[in-house]
DNA sequence: ACATGGCCATAGATAATACCTATGACTTCT
DNA sequence: AGAAGTCATAGGTATTATCTATGGCCATGT
C-alpha cells in the first residue's frame, strides 16, 4: 500500500503554536520564525493531510473542526517525541541531569537527610527537585508530569500509575509511660481493638494504612494530627495513642520526648514504601534505579 | 529552559528500518535511500540524542540497550503521526476510502443486505471491507488496527474498546408449533425457567446475551448449533425452543419454516447492538457517523 | 469615503541540509 | 591472500527551509 507522506514534527509544532496564539504572526514570533515560513508551513501541512485546517480571516486565524482533530493528535506526537528524546539520554547516562521526586510527608523528612548524600555521591550529575506533598496530589502530579517519579507508600491504587517496592517501613506503636500497653514487651495487632488511636488528618496515606495493619482498631475521630512532630507531641500530652513507622522514629522523631515504643510481634506490620511513576514516563527505568539506590543506601552498615 | 532539538520523523523511520533488518545497507534500501544517506542520519541522531544508539559490526548492525529503548518509542511516535494524517484525511472527508469493519455472525447476514445499498447511496466513496467474526477476535482485531470498527452485541466489557449504541435487538421465542409455551400470544421472561434453551455453541455472544435475558434460564448442555441458522433447524426437529434476534426473524430465517414465534410481554428483553473501536483510534468519529447511519437506515419508512 | 493598521499570501533570493556517487578501511569467510 | 560483505568518509548536487520585501485584503476609525 502506498505509504501516504507524512507530516513533519516541526510542522505540528507550527500548528500547535497558531492554534494557541490564533494568528500566524504571532505564533511566527512564538516559535521563532517569520510569518511566511509558518504560513508555508501550514499550507504545506494541509496539502499533506488533503484536509484544510485553518480558516484565515482578517482578524487572524482559527482551527476547522478538522483542524482541532488535528491538534489533539499533533500534541500526542509532540510529547511522545519529546519523552523519546527524554528517555535516550536517560538510558545513555541515567539518573543524571534535572530529576524531579515527590516523596509524602511522612517519609520525607527522616529518610532525605539519611539518603541524600550518599545518593549525590553515586549520581553526582543529578540534580534532584524535591516536592513533599500527599500521595494524591503527588500522583496528579505524576500525571501531569510535574514529577519524574514519587516515594510513596503501598498499597494505593491509582490508574495510569506503576510502581515499584523499595523497602518495608515496620509501624512502632507510641504512648505516654502510664499508659497501660505500655508496660508489654512487645504487641499483637489484636491489642489496639478498643484502643482508639491519634492519628494524622485525613488525606494522609500513614492514617489509612495504620488503620488496615490493625483491621479492629478505630480512629479518635475528635482529634487528628497535621504532622508526625505535631502527632507525638499530642500523645505526649496523653491524648492517645499511635502507631509510628520505623523510619521515624530511627531518625530520632521521639527522642528525649519521653514516649515508650513498642514493637509488634511477628509478622511484623507496616507499610511497604515504594516507587511510583506516570505508565509509560520516560524516565520509568531511572525511577527504579533510584528506588533500588535509595534501599541499598538504607543498607548500607554505615546506616543503622 | 532550553528546548534540546527534536528528531525528526525520517529518522525515527530508519533507525526502526535499521532495527528490522540489522544493517545500514540492507534497512536503506527498504526506506529507499542509500547506504550513506541512512547511515548519516542514524549517525545524526545519536548525536541529537547524545547517546549511541547502534552497535556497529562487520556482520551488521545491532542496537544498544538506548537503542532498544529509543526504538519502542519511535515506533510509538511513527503509528501516533500516522494516525493523525489518517484522523485529519477522515475529518476532511468522513467515511470514504478503505473502511474495514468487522461484524458478529448473529448480526451480519440479516443486517448487511438490508443497509448495505443505502449505506453505499449515502457515501457513494466509502470502499467497506467487511469481516465476520466472534466478539472476542473483532476487539483482538481493532487493538491491532486490522479492523476500524465493529457491529457487536452490547453489553460487553473490554479494555481499549469503546462503544457507542446503535439499536436495540429484541429477542423473540421461536419453538415447534406442538411445544406448551407456543399455545401462549406473548411469555415472559420468567417462563423460561424450566424451559432448557437450544443455543449457539460458546463464544457467541448470542448465547450468553439470551441467558442473561431469562435470569433464571438454562441452556441445553447436550446440544448447541454454529449458526442461526443451524440452530433453527435444530428447533424445528424438536431438540427445543430458542431465542432469536428480532432482526434475523425479519430477515426470513423462519420463513416456511413451520416455527412458531412470540415476543415477550414488555419491557421487551434483548440486546443492544452497537459499533465499537479502539480508544483513541484516528476513525472512532466515523465509526460513531456509521452506526447512526445505519440507524437511520433501520428506521427509514421502506425499510419494515 | 478615505486612510490606517492589522491580517495573511506571494515572489525571489539565500542558506541549510538531505541526498547521491565514489571511495576507503575494516571483517569475515573461502 | 583474495573476495565479498560490512560501515564510514568526502565532495558535489538537488532539494527545501527560511529569509526579506512586497502586495492584497478586510476591519476600524476619522
Amino acid at each position: 500500500m502506498a505509504m501516504s507522506q507524512l507530516p513533519t514534527l516541526r510542522q505540528l509544532q507550527f500548528i500547535i503554536a497558531l492554534a494557541e496564539h490564533g494568528s500566524f504572526s504571532r505564533a511566527a514570533e512564538a516559535v521563532f520564525v517569520t510569518q511566511p515560513t509558518l504560513s508555508a508551513a501550514i499550507k504545506e501541512l494541509e496539502t499533506i493531510l488533503g484536509t484544510v485546517l485553518v480558516e484565515r480571516g482578517a482578524r487572524g486565524a482559527v482551527l476547522t473542526p478538522a483542524g482541532d482533530a488535528v491538534l489533539e493528535r499533533a500534541r500526542r506526537v509532540m510529547t511522545e517525541a519529546e519523552d523519546l528524546v527524554i528517555a535516550a539520554q536517560a538510558a545513555g547516562e541515567p539518573l543524571s541531569g534535572p530529576f524531579k521526586l515527590g516523596v509524602i510527608p511522612t517519609i520525607a523528612p527522616f529518610l532525605l537527610p539519611r539518603v541524600l548524600p550518599a545518593l549525590r555521591e553515586r549520581y553526582p550529575d543529578i540534580e534532584l527537585f524535591l516536592r513533599e506533598d500527599l500521595t494524591d496530589r503527588l500522583f496528579d502530579a505524576l500525571r501531569e508530569r510535574r514529577i519524574d517519579a514519587a516515594l510513596i507508600a503501598l498499597p494505593y491504587d491509582a490508574p495510569m500509575i506503576e510502581t515499584h517496592a523499595v523497602w518495608a517501613d515496620e509501624f512502632l506503636f507510641a504512648a505516654p509511660p502510664d499508659h497501660p500497653l505500655a508496660r508489654n514487651k512487645t504487641l499483637a495487632p489484636s491489642d489496639l481493638t478498643d484502643e482508639p488511636l491519634l492519628l494524622l488528618e485525613d488525606g494522609h496515606c500513614l492514617r489509612d494504612h495504620a488503620l488496615a495493619a490493625c483491621a479492629t482498631g478505630s480512629a479518635r475521630a475528635d482529634f487528628a494530627a497535621t504532622s508526625l512532630h505535631t502527632l507525638v507531641h499530642m500523645v505526649k500530652s496523653g491524648l492517645g495513642a499511635t502507631l509510628l513507622p520505623r523510619m521515624a522514629v530511627e531518625a530520632g522523631l521521639v527522642d528525649r520526648m519521653g514516649l515508650e515504643v513498642r514493637p509488634f510481634d511477628p509478622p511484623v506490620v507496616g507499610r511497604e514504601i515504594g516507587v511510583a511513576w506516570r505508565k509509560g514516563s520516560a524516565r520509568s527505568e531511572e525511577a527504579i534505579q533510584l528506588g533500588d539506590a535509595i534501599r541499598d543506601i538504607l543498607q548500607a552498615p554505615d546506616s543503622p
